[in-house]
DNA sequence: TGTACAAGTGTATGATATACACAGTTTCAG
DNA sequence: CTGAAACTGTGTATATCATACACTTGTACA
């Protein structure tokens, strides 16, 4: 959070000079338009993190050979994470584990913004592997939602980082990809295929937080019994409060005799979820005048 | 982050002794078992900062009278957090804003942990009035819907806070109630109800990202143009990328006449959501045994 | 072969949260 | 009425961090 002009003290072999896209009012969704268009100023903070996570790490010819990799140094830092929460990675830390002085990570990552970015991206990993390709669009897009649950619970120090506003890696990109892939399978048009990628990611993301919350406790080493207990007791204050009337009936009913658990849970809400997007996709090739196998041009709809 | 053994300074009225509820496997969603069950331990953490936010601020009679209140300390933050982003919010600014010393703030606040928990509740505000209680669920929640994602595009310093894990305050439960409210009258069992409640906050707070990171922007200063450049760059890194082929396709595809806002993309999503919702509400009444006055609930179709 | 550039180090600095002890205030008990 | 108790704001000290800067040492190319 300090200055930042002087030299930066990384191998940043001048690149990405095209000053990309865009123009218009940003109120309306990006499209094809936004990414081709002239010369705008680019919003310097986005910029510079976006071109720093993807900055080309080719060695220079001079000098003395690095101890170390950039991506030794975001292992590192995922170890540490991993061991004892977001807030133990310091820069000391991670450098004390790779065996070297605090600011030898300064040449490699310009500061701390910088390796958090590196760090959130290499956390992701890759998307498992599609199994069917071909198979039918809702299980696939049910996988991967699962699938982004489960990353992110496995990693719940992950939650800890604002994620909005970060520069997009290329894990980030493949697991969009992997999503994208099934839904533009759907047949509806680009603008609505991402629509439903939102709608997913959205629920997917959204819906994972209490999975998460636990995840953490458990990373804490609080017992799921003693979570349940706190989270029962933070949201209990509702109960007997005449200002939360439903919310207080909601968490006092009984949950019957098959409780779900927060997987089953989280399946349940996914599957309304692509029960909406089905019964769009079913109105719209309803209506279509179009061959229906028509890739990403199927009519919009309403509005 | 240090140690918290000593006394706490705080006006803390030896309150919530009931070691709250549950017990059994936390993977399975809350029920009324574990809000009521017997004296299991409670995580420590959450339980802390739950009792901090909520509790009793009564002063006592001994002593000088303050020179203000917990709430001025909050506006005071919350004005910084609006002016300068979260990170502005120093123990120290907040105090000087005030016109008191660094450490004054201590008296109000035993960390800053409980300034920024009270912080997150008081800027969530209370959620917009229902203007029609007893109309129909779909139109209720979708307002609420939007005034969520409403509220936390005006105070975008919001998502640089990890919202996952953060105690409960009156405001949050406010919002929870405004939304159950609309839920409760669809006919629906509680549990039920209770899993449409995680899907539409989950979408709501998931698909809200994209406008939330504008909004900083924003009060960064950046231009829409200047943003819109930036993100554009960054995920047009997939363009090209033999990694990325069908998210650079849907990128690069034509908008088409009428683009959709953002909000209008965000309405669209939360439509096929409600969709899905509705798609299962009609399914249960078929089958159901129960009366069918069951309030606002006959099956509407996609908007 | 020497020199330009790069790598790791040591030290210094400024920001920040917060512990601790103190001095002034207010109220109630005797 | 008086003094102890309880509480308020303050001043000072400390520990933790990120990071600037200057330095020493390596290495490959000119």
């Amino acid at each position: 959070m300090a200055g930042r002009k002087k030299q930066e003290p990384l191998t940043r072999a001048a690149r990405l000079e095209k000053a990309s896209p865009a123009s218009r009012s940003a109120t309306r969704a990006l499209n094809r338009d936004d990414l081709v268009q002239a010369s705008v100023r680019v919003d310097p903070e986005l910029r510079r993190r976006s071109e720093l996570l993807w900055e080309d790490r080719s060695r220079p010819t001079r000098g003395p050979k690095p101890a170390f990799t950039p991506d030794d140094v975001v292992q590192a830092a995922i170890q540490i994470a991993e061991a004892d929460g977001l807030a133990a990675v310091t820069m000391h830390a991670v450098s004390a584990r790779l065996g070297y002085t605090t600011m030898a990570i300064y040449r490699y990552f310009p500061n701390k913004e910088a390796l958090l970015d590196a760090i959130v991206d290499a956390a992701m990993g890759a998307p498992p592997r599609a199994s069917e390709p071909l198979g039918d669009w809702r299980a696939a897009v049910a996988r991967w939602s699962h699938a982004k649950r489960a990353m992110l619970c496995a990693r719940p120090w992950l939650a800890e980082l604002p994620f909005v506003a970060a520069p997009h890696g290329p894990n980030w990109l493949s697991w969009v990809e992997a999503v994208v892939e099934p839904l533009s399978r759907i047949g509806l048009s680009a603008v609505d295929t991402g629509e439903m990628l939102s709608v997913i990611d959205g629920y997917t993301r959204g819906a994972s937080d209490t999975a998460i919350s636990l995840a953490r406790a458990r990373a804490r080493g609080t017992s799921d019994a003693e979570w349940t207990a706190a989270v029962g007791a933070d949201l209990g204050r509702a109960i007997g409060d005449p200002r939360f009337p439903a919310f207080a009936a909601l968490i006092t009913a009984p949950s019957g005799d098959h409780p779900r658990t927060m997987e089953e849970s989280f399946d349940f809400g996914l599957q309304r979820v692509l029960d909406g997007i089905e019964r769009y996709v079913a109105a719209t090739q309803t209506h279509a005048v179009r061959p229906k196998h028509a890739a990403n041009s199927a009519p919009r709809s309403q509005r």
